[in-house]
DNA sequence: GCATCTGATGAGACTATGTCTCATGTGTGC
DNA sequence: GCACACATGAGACATAGTCTCATCAGATGC
């Protein structure tokens, strides 16, 4: 996961620096979403002395490479994912903060009908499952 | 539709104050999605005197009651959507704003195939769509 | 119409999230 | 090893939203 998102970075054309080797370590080690701030205060406990602006310029690089995604929780909070740069959607715990990919499952026939139904080209759509995830399930 | 949001407010037993019915209005005024600052922009140009913590109080409200919709523009950006209070999904157009709802068309298939292959129990899902309205792609 | 009382308001401090600038530091290719 | 362009951290700035608190004004009962 690091490799890859170091391999995608110099791909990319860009360095690979001391800081974003420490982030995306940091990233790796965290599971399911996370957000900028979350991400800035693991570094601050690591004492790397990391600035605000790097992390967000490195999530912003990764999102390009489409390893990360930012989705926007149901509380209004920006969140970040780590995940494959295919085209798929998240589903999110919303006891433990897990996500997982689903792969696209239909949706294209759901945006096709919304085309024809109100003569809009599609661009881009989004689309965001909340709920629990099985451990949460069968832990309660 | 300023009516319908004043029902709404009456029906969740709350006042209906000046600030309010004025903020209504200029929602109706708008087409398509707008933003808090866009409202506030547009109280200020009236010089009506509103606070900010009241026009977030008010979206706050609507979108309790169904009204108002907040969604997260590809950008980054919050906007909100006046809307009808059932469940229904956004089409926004990238180009002039514009919004139309699209009715669930399939959706739930979707869902339903996302939560079998994960084993989540699905709660909430959101599903925004972003393209041309008819108008911009017919004026270029 | 008027008084009362409680919920709503505006101002502005505060927090969170993200962007920008700029002087300094450091990978990378040679 | 060197040079240079790219990346960095610090911190100012911008934007979005929340909170507090003294004041104001709907709604209700008379």
């Amino acid at each position: 996961m690091t490799e890859e998102m170091l391999n995608a970075l110099d791909r990319a054309g860009v360095r690979l620096t001391g800081p974003r080797r420490q982030l995306t370590a940091l990233i790796e080690r965290r599971q399911g979403h996370f957000t900028a701030a979350d991400l800035l205060k693991d570094a601050g406990r690591g004492h790397l002395g990391i600035g605000r602006a790097t992390v967000f310029r490195l999530l912003d690089l990764l999102s390009e490479q489409g390893l990360v995604e930012r989705i926007d929780l149901p509380d209004g909070r920006h969140a970040y994912i780590p995940c494959e740069p295919t085209h798929h959607h998240h589903l999110v715990c919303l006891d433990c903060g897990a996500t997982t990919d689903v792969e696209d499952c239909g949706i294209e026939a759901v945006t096709a009908e919304a085309a024809r139904r109100s003569g809009f080209q599609i661009q881009q759509h989004r689309l965001e499952l909340f709920g629990r995830c099985p451990d949460c399930r069968s832990a309660n």
